[in-house]
DNA sequence: TGGAAATCTGAAAACGATTTCCGAAACTTT
DNA sequence: AAAGTTTCGGAAATCGTTTTCAGATTTCCA
């Protein structure tokens, strides 16, 4: 039906060329009004749409673009994903979704499969841990790319959006150091990942900084599955000293190490600190609700696809390369009270 | 780069002719095997890769299909997609996801716009409150069309994979009435919403069937917002008799409840207690865990992708138009407890 | 009123593949 | 050696648009 009605038909309805079906109707210069008024009519009573492959085909633009993911069920990624796809969505950007499913080595199959999509854009926040390969092919084809929370990219119409862990898991630790904890344990993600490695230098800054030696054997790393969180946070807390106190970095990791400290019966809030990244609602529902360090999702979603507009627009101007967002701490009963060790030791 | 190898350089390079080009990188019959490798090598030196628009263009197939979602923000449904997509991904076809943001009068503009997109097949996921547009439109343009959990429509190619809401919920209501409930609440979501309809139907039966008469004030239905959902759950709870019981259809529902009851400071599974549908880390993790109605979402979204698949390959054959998948009610310590007006009332 | 300039319009060439058709080789078979 | 079969090249049509080019018409001004 709505797919049969193409601009020849269109021409012969309204009794005129195929071109100035085109020129009526893409707003062109020099086309009188009872031509024109003579095209939509006949455009809107066939019901006509412009066959999408043909138009990209020949403007050379498809007015789409790829969203690359590690895993979409991540409950911060598909808000941020909500918040740029609609920000796309109004400029006319249909976006194409591909997850690697967290799998580094899927990664760059499945920007080969955007790139061959001849997507115009690409907003990248894959968590790839060797993200070398998929570095090098981003910069080679020159397509427009925004990356969320990694390392930059050099190249022309490559932009980064970053959150600032830095600041706020420093806070973090200097805000439990201040409780009287010394054995602050670190779960992060996998260690080639961008915000895992940023949040891992500044807990062991921030340890030093309080005067706190650090000691390898509390820093742990997971991959993105609950069941390698759980056992790394078990691994965790059979340490001795048991750490008084625990950053999560991730939510992911937060799901595991909530289990793990479940299993292990031991009550956040009291026998152990706890401050977790990124604030969703199973943070703010837990009893106690737990102390998060938290940005705005919505905002990074929808700088990326600024960000990417703007280097889609204006090919290769100046535009600011990469945007550091701010982070919050956001203090809760599952860290504010005083450490029993300050009394014991006190 | 990699955009700019066409056929016409691989033809040149491997010193052949473009339909031989085509022929030996399509598998057809009649060329030599010399042919074939002295193209494929030729390719492979120039990367080449088919220009999707064009490709497209010529086969009337875009070998991709458009997923729409009231928000892939919903845990649920960000699970659903990923493993749809996965399913999609393994038999080459790309997806462009559309979100309507729950709103109801998005969803055709959605549905419209991926139709435009000429996409292979559509999966619908879309939580509109009056579908009826969205509906005829399904059925007009014949477009393979895989339903998630909504009323079937009639048509040669548009199928249906649905979840047995109705058995679990009856169940969920006579396990609270065993318990000694006699006041329980329904808190759903869209009264439009087929699910919604569903489970509310299943619960007025079960309760005409325990011999409770169903009094409508104890049953509230919210938009797919938490802050209307805890609106709702506060009225409900403001209902003399307060209910000692609550079912809860849908996990953003869940949330508005949990806080709702956070705010008037009723315990759950002592004050009250709790039944929510589909089983998300919130309902494991949250102390006392919480009742859930389980459904496999996995494979909830892999039947999606096998029966839009079939459908698209044996165009109009005779195969199963709708699936109804079982789901199962998860018995926690939210609801694992008798009721006190047992007691009382006894 | 004549001619330059502005405005309209249609035919045809792209875009990059697939596909068809035909004919020329090369090879096999009888 | 004639006939048949396979393999491949070349040219051209096709998919449905946009865009260029040039011709046709009108408008404007001296």
């Amino acid at each position: 039906m709505s797919q049969k009605a193409t601009i020849h038909d269109v021409a012969h309805h309204a009794r005129v060329s195929v071109s100035s079906v085109s020129r009526a109707l893409n707003n062109y210069p020099h086309v009188s009004e009872a031509l024109k008024t003579r095209v939509v009519e006949a455009a809107e009573e066939l019901d006509y749409q412009p066959a999408f492959l043909a138009h990209s085909l020949r403007r050379g633009e498809t007015n789409s673009i790829g969203f690359l993911v590690g895993s979409i069920a991540n409950p911060v990624i598909s808000t941020i994903y909500e918040a740029a796809a609609e920000a796309l969505a109004t400029n006319g950007y249909a976006v194409t979704l591909v997850s690697s499913r967290n799998q580094a080595d899927l990664d760059i199959a499945c920007l080969r499969l955007l790139a061959s999509r001849q997507v115009s854009g690409l907003i990248v926040s894959s968590a790839s841990e060797s993200p070398e390969p998929s570095r090098r092919f981003i910069q080679e084809t020159n397509i427009p790319t925004a990356l969320l929370d990694r390392e930059p990219v050099d190249g022309e119409r490559v932009f980064a959006v970053q959150s600032d862990h830095e600041s706020s898991v420093r806070k973090a630790v200097l805000h439990l150091v201040e409780n009287g904890h010394r054995n602050i344990g670190f779960i992060g993600g996998p260690q080639g990942f961008y915000p895992t490695q940023q949040r891992f230098r500044a807990y062991q800054e921030a340890l030093a900084e309080a005067g706190i030696p650090p000691r390898s054997e509390l820093a742990r790393f997971a991959s993105f599955t609950e069941t390698d969180a759980f056992a790394e946070a078990l691994l965790l807390m059979r340490n001795r000293p048991q750490p008084s106190a625990l950053i999560v970095a991730g939510n992911i990791i937060l799901i595991g190490a909530l289990q793990a400290l479940q299993d292990r019966q031991l009550t956040v809030g009291r026998d152990i600190a706890l401050v977790a990244c990124d604030d969703i609602h199973l943070t703010q529902l837990y009893r106690p609700p737990v102390t998060v360090i938290r940005r705005d999702l919505n905002l990074l979603g929808k700088t990326a696809a600024r960000l990417l507009l703007q280097g889609i627009a204006n090919n290769g101007n100046r535009t600011d390369r990469v945007i550091k967002l701010p982070t919050q701490l956001v203090i809760r009963e599952s860290s504010d009270y005083l450490c029993d060790e300050l009394f014991t030791r006190g």
